[in-house]
DNA sequence: TTTT
DNA sequence: TTTT
């Protein structure tokens, strides 16, 4: 993918529920989550503190979303970077709707309160070349085991999903945002 | 403003208009614009170049409202970092609708076709300390005079504008977003 | 400050060791640190997992200075903001040398592992300013008491840091960056 | 890729220089240049106008690598993502030494003024997904040409460059950072 | 020197 | 509605 311009959202928060993983009728899938990030301050007339939650609806496809689904859980604090994409759709009466997402590049879960062993950072694609030049050093021998997997092998039949239109783009969004 | 969070968003686009700017009851400058930025990518059946512009609603406050209201055009391609904020307003038969837009904390020009002298960066705060501690080094002794100002004087009276709703909070979303 | 250019590091990763709060004359706090964050890969021969520390070093001035050096600890994970500065300084033998730091204008705390109560995230500067136009709305109530101090009380005295230079200027760098 | 912690640096400058472009042994292309950004503000005392220039020193691999080596100039405004590394490396005299560069993954021209036709925003990988899920909406009918290949041709044969050692890891640094 |  |  090429752009002009850039388009990067950079979010911290927690997760408001566990996160939905779909899946297409290719068999990839899409996992849907919200994300909390919240701002305070102080009135100025009062000083009173003020405090508003932020809800950033966040969308993963393909190995991110299996790893989404498999690691986050309501409340994980996460990294998520991506970039912000309005889809358009209709509401039950005809009208025209928008909906803000970001579609996430990059995960990092950043507690490790399961027990799941998995989290760690996971890239948008799996680059096993050597993007920083690393490889141009001298080689250090690493001899410990290769790592274990990390992304989900119970990679769900698609058939399983009966063929309903592709989530977050038809049936996704019932009423409102979320 | 404290945070529970990172919420940040960095754009490079262009203006699809010229920007709206608006006053507050207090006199405080509100601006709307639109930024278009764009992905290319090829169909993975035929091999066609697509291309899907994302367009991103932004709103500017006081300071930085002027300034970008000032110095921004239709075309201008200019460099913005902000914070996502979804906004709840109600549409004319009473339904809740939600639209997300980017609150600007920082601008900066990125091409200097206008004639106006202006550009330059914009922080989001006229911070006058040294944030970089470069003060603490010997003093470079400057002697080019002391920039323009590049803050535009003519801060219209609040008066001229009639006791409007505040914009982008009221009045602004007169049925869908853009 | 204003800038011509961009200039940003995000980082979230691990102090390698406490935090050194030092004080300038001017009773103003410098906290230096090191981070690490660490990349992982396979060599492309051998299939070998392959890893890589970064250390990071981290300066933070005032307000900023004081939070990290209280709240921050040896294995703390921290999100940091900042900027790139290169320093110049002279080593024993009187030639020059270079050392690149992040100067940092925001800092989240990632992990709750201390007992401080504190954390949290601490920007830049105070604005008690309403940045995101949420003052607009219809005031919330807030009930709630005013938050506990989050900023150390004991400010030291100057004196109590004898005619030192100014730390991360003259003295910071014995030989070598770390 | 993986990665524990985020290691993110975003740079919009101007070129001091035209790239340095090399070949590895392997033909891969590896380019240098130095980008400055520029930060003002008011000395607290004199109230006189101060300016700093940092230069930051970036390195690109591969296809980047050559891209940048082709489309920037001296003076070119660029927008560069990539991440800090810093490299240990031996003075005349046998003592260690540091340099830190930010290795670009993105970049993006954002100057035409050059007569290339080139230009336009290069990603680190040539992603012929659909990482923003763009291809599950009915499909646009392109039926504009494919574009022009901005990729350059004259990939320059290793044996052009004598068996040199890596350039930014052994010959780059004939004595200081630059 | 951190972390998993 | 922008831009190349």
């Amino acid at each position: 993918m090429m752009a002009r311009g850039i388009n990067k959202v950079i979010l911290i928060g927690n997760l408001g529920q566990d996160p939905e993983v779909k899946y297409m009728p290719s068999g990839n899938a899409v996992t849907n989550l919200t994300l909390a990030t919240s701002d305070t301050w102080k009135d100025k007339q009062t000083g009173q503190p003020q405090e508003r939650t932020e809800w950033h609806r966040v969308v993963f496809f393909n190995r991110l979303a299996e790893i989404a689904g498999e690691y986050l859980r309501k409340g994980s604090k996460v990294y998520i970077e991506g970039a912000l994409r309005t889809r358009k759709w209709q509401d039950q009466s005809g009208q025209d709707r928008y909906t803000t997402e970001i579609v996430a590049s990059e995960m990092q879960m950043l507690d490790s309160r399961g027990g799941e062993g998995g989290g760690g950072n996971q890239g948008g694609y799996a680059g096993n070349q050597d993007p920083m030049g690393y490889g141009q050093q001298p080689q250090q021998q690493a001899s410990r085991p290769a790592p274990q997997q990390s992304r989900p092998q119970n990679q769900p039949a698609p058939q399983q999903q009966p063929a309903q239109p592709a989530p977050g783009f038809d049936d996704f969004d019932d009423d409102i945002p979320f």
